[in-house]
DNA sequence: GGCGATTTGTCCGTATGTATC
DNA sequence: AGATACATACGGACAAATCGC
């Protein structure tokens, strides 16, 4: 049924094309519907869809359901420091910092958490999930664990920066140590994060502790790598 | 034909099933066949593929055509120090490191890579890019770039620890600051490295100096993010 | 709020191409 | 050359999210 041997499968071809033409589309703009696409290359329209599959993945474009199909703008890189809280660093250089609290639990932590916060095995633990948007763009989450113990203290908070809500009650952290891997989002990190599955997330865990050395805070931040970099000063 | 609203879509289901079953398989065992395997779940072939597709994207499985689906090794992290040389923080824990030279060109630097050198723009560099294997493993690629007019003192080098063969020649070296980030691996990194493309690689930029505070050698490393994490301590 | 119309998401069926052994 | 595996492409159907009326 195929013409002649492609040298490229039709999809990527298809792809190749759409990719071309988002560079004379602006950011926002949303691309036609598929079906409407797919009788325009008079193909059909899961090959259509396999081609825009791609773009996806490549963070070119965004699809949700019920809308349509997004183009992306080129992403931005924030270098941060490591060193530093999180807001501070970036509303410093005149960016617009946001923090979303999305979720608060108390559960039991694992064995590695307790034994990074210094707590007998098991202990309940009190967890805080924030999204960070900067410049109303998702950037990273956050998930905060603290000693059960610390909930009264942090009843109160509903958003904006956790290290200055925290400096206010006179509990003022510092960071203690870093470890920083990389990997690919998760669907609900993806979700949260408005972005593609395929480009990585920057993973940072840092241990802080309160002035007199007790491990108070174990935070795991995850954040766009196409949009972040961390920098390390020595 | 749906017997009840699932939460999840099938695709997914069968993914967390397959997930599930990985872990009870060996690295290197080939899957079922995609027919054999829809068979077993009663769904269509595409239904299986697009499940196995979300396994791939995860680093997972890696599929060759005409072959079949295998099992890959779930990776080990290496935590790594961030501020000290690549192989001494690694061996002192007792794992064989080898680095093998495989470039060295002469070329001139872009504008960012002389001005963090300190050089006039547009000045001749000497670039040596290694391939780091860690007890046998290809883990990390990196560029190294210094001023050309250090050539004669890098002529001898083909492997090794490089920060080590610097202090025999009286030049050690010490990190000022590095930038991190990851990306994907290019089509040549993921060949290199003998990984799949969707793996993200954990990228450090490090400018070093001389004991004299001299801009010596900027260095990127990118580092398989599924055996590597860095470390940094403040 | 309800109700279509539109758009993307999922699933099935079938056929054929291409790589590997 | 034949068998088997994954890759691509076509088709149809319905589900689910969104938006405007």
């Amino acid at each position: 049924m195929h013409l002649s041997r492609r040298i490229e499968p039709l999809y990527r071809e298809l792809a190749a094309v759409l990719r071309e033409e988002l560079q004379r589309m602006s950011p926002g703009d949303y691309l036609p519907g598929e079906l409407q696409l797919a009788a325009r290359f008079a193909v059909n329209r899961h090959t259509l869809r396999r081609a825009v599959d791609e773009l996806v993945l490549e963070g070119r474009l965004l699809r949700r359901q019920g809308k349509g199909t997004q183009v992306l703008a080129k992403p931005l890189i924030y270098p941060v420091e490591a060193g530093s809280a999180y807001s501070q660093s970036l509303s410093a250089l005149g960016h617009r910092v946001e923090a979303r609290l999305i979720e608060r639990i108390r559960r039991p932590g694992s064995g590695e958490e307790c034994r990074h916060l210094q707590l007998a095995d098991g202990s309940e633990l009190l967890e805080l999930a924030t999204l960070r948007l900067l410049d109303g763009q998702p950037m990273s989450l956050i998930r905060h664990r603290f000693c059960a113990s610390l909930a009264p203290l942090l009843a109160d908070y509903q958003g904006g920066s956790l290290r200055q809500y925290l400096g206010q009650r006179d509990l003022p952290l510092a960071r203690t140590f870093s470890l920083i891997g990389a990997r690919l989002p998760s669907r609900e990190e993806a979700a949260h994060l408005l972005m593609p599955r395929h480009v990585p997330l920057l993973s940072v865990l840092t241990l802080s502790r309160d002035p007199a050395g007790r491990a108070v805070e174990l935070a795991q931040s995850s954040s766009r790598a196409d949009r972040f970099q961390y920098q390390v000063a020595t």
